[in-house]
RNA sequence: GCCGGGUUGGCGGAAUCGGCAGACGCGAUGGUCUCAAACACCAUUGUCCGAAAGGAUGUGUGGGUUCGAGUCCCACACCCGGCACCA
């Protein structure tokens, strides 16, 4: 893969492959046609732009500021498909925005710690920063040869000391507002990596890095607090629906779980140690409403709670199952259809609807992390309660009779009773959330419980065994306990260390480097220890755009002011990989960070584009399927314009994009036709367009009119439609035969109309069309044509005419004419005579001047 | 199971105010150029009937509303994605 980048990496040089542009240039055929020599004038350009510098934000307040952000790029090697993809699709905002007359930020920069380059350090014996920066420099490279509009001084990389002291900074922050904490709680971890990992990076019970069965382990770990946050997370989507992708949301609501229902107390007696303690236990129960079919109680077997309640004769059983129980992986425990297993514990609870007594059990098909970490069964209405309860042969209660206690007084008083008339266990006449209303009013009143919302978003666990990230600002003294550094001794640099002594071992590496570790502790001056686990990489990008405004800022992390200016980011684009990880991330920071006062908005991305993917033979590429298309070896193969434009034009953003099925052999050849108009427009720059072809000026402003609405609606792919159109018309109005001739004002109109509309996506040919129009660079700044409303109407339209329903004439007439001259008209029409025949007349429906529907009797 | 998105020619896709279905492009076919091939250019291209004029048919399926439905309503099928022993 790295070879193959590299080699890609030196094409992009555009030295060594000019042999196969050549090829295609020198063999023109007898036609006459010109072109020109794409990579040759990719290396003419880049020059020139580099000393205009054009994309730089100004900040100055002379126009209105927009921010676009392309989510920032991990350094595996060069860029690939995916990269190719998304600047393509965010760099037609951007330039749009620029040639709007916009101030706009459109930075740049590197999400470079991270295990591939820890991997990597391991395998060659180097340190991970020497494969990071040697990728990210590739990279940059390739960046600027595939000319997206960025601001090259806001270049960051979130490995630099420079940034992730500003890491450490947010962290303590969040630990001065009780927002980070270190808890022991049986965590994830991934024996590959050997590192814990948050919940939304195990997928399927797997890593989401390596493709590892995630286990298990109790360990002490940092978390953030998003739970905290849980129900704002969920509200402020509101804001967002309509502007961010439904199926994003849709994941986020999702992964954040809310249901809502009742806690339920149980009281359960005899149990503990020395039994005979008695105890209330609360469920959480999306269902209240089925609480008198519930004949047994589960508590999760891995939960402090199930040896709690356990009775002592019951205790080796317990053992012995909750041995079981460790030893089953998680992919083993979520397999479909697995037979229930679990204990009784010896004690029973009673439920308070009924007052019945009913088994307490501990199983793993109950979660101890989600609710209260125990249920009460209800086996004549949930399917997993009902398996097992036929397989330890408890009671299914299908029907039930009135409970004591529990007349109609929780409704009103007409009395719900409870069903008999069928096999749902609910409330009688009532709807189930009628019935979870009653219940919940009648737990209430009775004190057997009380209505409840639950989530199932955990706080998110930022520690990593790992080096290659930010270290933990924090240091443990024996004597004071965990002492955050103080702020003006960050940033805490990592120690060097490389090859082996990055060997993953269970602990972080950093813990090897006594050194480092052994730090005089920053409250009573004591000898204490240095946290050893590094940061998440996503704590390093939920803040990134942030730092964007002032990007090089020494004396804080981002400039409350210049980030009130730009932010929040008016659009941002990138993968759908990051729906529920990242996106949840930096939501949360934005909200913490909003609540400590240094942001005024509450969510970091107003407007979002998950751009597709870029596949190949219906299959996703990938290196165990030999599939993979190189972007550097297209980008040789075809120039960086033509790549572009494929990529935009081959659908909606957010559609995936199957490389085999795309032409960019076809879109060079476009903007051959595209580039060949502006060598044959003949009059000069600056003539007075008003005096052109009215025809043609007609076809342009059109096109003008209808290409901005398109790129508003992000709907790139019709707009390069939009401006093939307009080079076909173009190309015809040339010809002196059929046309005005290449001499008319309204071609070279036409012609610089489509430098300026290629301009977002093809900017070399636009460029090199812009000069040959007798412009001066660039292009890219010469502002967005605006269309002259005169000749948006249209001086004859065409009017549609049907005999029920069916089309049968064409009439072309003024867009003025009235109803009645439309009916005449199209009774006239002989076709429509013929269609009618000898049948009556009934009605004529006119919309005028576009349809006339004639309706026979 | 729950949630979200989809289904239009050989292919990618247009048509989002209910008013010409198939824009634009790819591919294919025929032609011009060429010794030839490639490139380029021109023409045709939903399907069926027809020499043509023209006609029939056509947007996953079945119903409905309407003068008129790819578009609106109801039901269903299938595909893609997410979540899931989540109580």
């Amino acid at each position: 893969m790295q070879q193959r980048c590299k080699k890609a990496g030196r094409g992009m040089r555009g030295d060594e492959h000019m042999s196969a542009q050549q090829a295609e240039t020198s063999s023109v055929g007898s036609g006459e046609q010109a072109r020109y020599d794409v990579v040759a004038t990719q290396e003419k350009w880049l020059r020139v732009w580099q000393d205009l510098d054009p994309f730089k934000a100004l900040d100055d307040g002379s126009r209105e500021r927009r921010y676009l952000l392309d989510m920032f790029s991990y350094p595996s090697g060069d860029l690939h498909m995916g990269h190719g993809e998304v600047f393509a699709l965010a760099d037609v905002i951007a330039r749009y925005w620029f040639q709007q007359g916009y101030d706009v930020l459109h930075p740049i920069g590197w999400d470079s710690f991270g295990l591939p380059a820890e991997n990597a350090a391991i395998k060659r014996d180097e340190h991970p920063a020497e494969w990071t920066y040697r990728n990210i420099e590739t990279q940059a490279e390739s960046c600027r040869r595939y000319a997206i509009s960025v601001d090259w001084s806001t270049r960051l990389h979130t490995s630099d000391p420079e940034y992730y002291k500003w890491t450490q900074w947010l962290f303590l922050k969040l630990y001065a507002a009780g927002l980070a904490y270190r808890k022991a709680s049986a965590v994830n971890w991934c024996p590959h990596d050997q590192t814990v990992l948050a919940n939304e990076q195990v997928v399927g019970g797997r890593c989401e890095r390596c493709g590892f069965e995630v286990t298990k382990r109790n360990l002490t770990q940092w978390d953030f607090k998003v739970t905290d946050f849980v129900q704002r997370l969920l509200d402020d989507m509101d804001a967002l629906q309509g502007n961010w992708p439904e199926r994003v949301l849709a994941m986020q609501r999702n992964w954040i779980g809310r249901s809502e229902g009742a806690h339920v107390d149980f009281a359960i007696e005899g149990a503990g140690e020395s039994a005979g303690q008695d105890r209330v236990v609360t469920v959480f129960t999306t269902r209240p409403d089925t609480l008198f079919g519930a004949t047994f109680f589960v508590v999760a077997a891995d939960a402090p709670l199930a040896a709690e309640l356990c009775h002592p004769d019951f205790r080796a059983a317990l053992e012995t199952y909750l041995h079981d129980v460790r030893r089953t992986t998680e992919i083993e425990r979520l397999t479909e259809g697995r037979e229930k297993t679990g204990v009784f514990l010896g004690v029973h609870a009673t439920n308070p609807a009924t007052g019945q007594q009913i088994p307490v059990y501990a199983a793993d098909y109950v979660l101890a992390d989600y609710g209260t970490g125990a249920i009460m069964a209800v086996p004549g209405q949930d399917q997993r309660d009902w398996d097992f309860a036929t397989k330890f042969d408890l009671p299914i209660i299908r029907t039930v009779q009135p409970p004591d206690g529990f007349d109609g007084e929780a409704h009103g008083g007409d009395g719900p009773a409870v069903n008999s008339a069928n096999d749902e266990v609910s409330l009688d006449g009532l709807d189930v959330a009628d019935a979870k209303r009653a219940i919940i009013a009648y737990l209430e009143r009775t004190g057997g419980g009380t209505g409840a919302v639950n989530y199932r978003l955990r706080d998110w666990l930022v520690s990593r065994q790992r080096f290659w990230g930010a270290p933990i600002p924090v240091v443990h003294c024996p004597g004071c306990g965990e002492v955050p550094v103080p702020e003006d001794q960050l940033p805490v640099v990592l120690p060097h260390l490389t090859g082996a002594e990055l060997q993953p071992k269970g602990e972080s590496p950093l813990s090897a480097a006594s050194d480092w570790v052994n730090v005089d502790c920053p409250a009573c001056g004591g000898p204490a220890r240095r946290d050893t686990d590094t940061m998440d990489t996503f704590v390093d990008s939920s803040w990134y755009y942030l730092r964007y405004p002032t990007p090089n800022d020494a004396t804080q992390a981002f400039d409350v002011e210049a980030v009130r200016r730009w932010e929040p980011v008016d659009q941002y684009v990138g993968g759908v990989e990051h729906a529920i990880l990242h996106l949840l991330y930096a939501r949360f920071v934005t909200k913490a960070l909003h609540d400590m006062g240094y942001l005024d908005f509450v969510e970091p991305f107003t407007a979002l584009i998950n751009q597709g993917e870029v596949r190949n033979q219906g299959k996703g590429m990938s290196k165990s399927l030999g599939n993979g298309v190189d972007l550097g070896e297209q980008l040789e193969t075809y120039g960086v314009d033509a790549v572009r434009l494929t990529m935009v034009f081959a659908g909606p953003p957010e559609d995936d994009i199957d490389w085999a099925d795309m032409s960019p052999a076809g879109s060079l050849k476009f903007l051959q036709r595209a580039w060949r108009l502006s060598g044959d427009v003949t009059s000069p720059p600056g003539v007075d367009v008003a005096t052109g072809d009215v025809a043609l000026r007609r076809v342009t402003h059109r096109t003008i009119q209808d290409a901005t609405q398109l790129i508003e609606s992000h709907r790139f792919n019709v707009m390069v439609a939009r401006l093939m159109e307009l080079v076909n018309a173009t190309r015809k109005a040339i010809d002196a035969d059929a046309g005005p001739g290449p001499g008319d004002p309204a071609v070279r109109e036409a012609a610089e109309t489509v430098a300026i509309g290629l301009s977002l996506v093809a900017p070399y040919t636009a460029e090199e069309m812009w000069e040959r129009l007798g412009h001066s660079p660039t292009v890219a700044k010469a502002g967005w044509p605006r269309a002259d409303p005169a000749l948006l109407v249209q001086d004859s339209v065409t009017c549609v005419v049907q005999v029920q329903g069916k089309v049968r004439a064409k009439l072309t007439v003024s867009p003025d004419s009235t109803e009645s001259e439309l009916e005449a008209l199209a009774l006239a029409d002989a076709n429509v005579q013929r269609a009618i025949a000898d049948r009556a007349v009934r009605s004529v429906i006119v919309k005028a001047p576009r349809v006339v529907n004639v309706v026979l009797g």
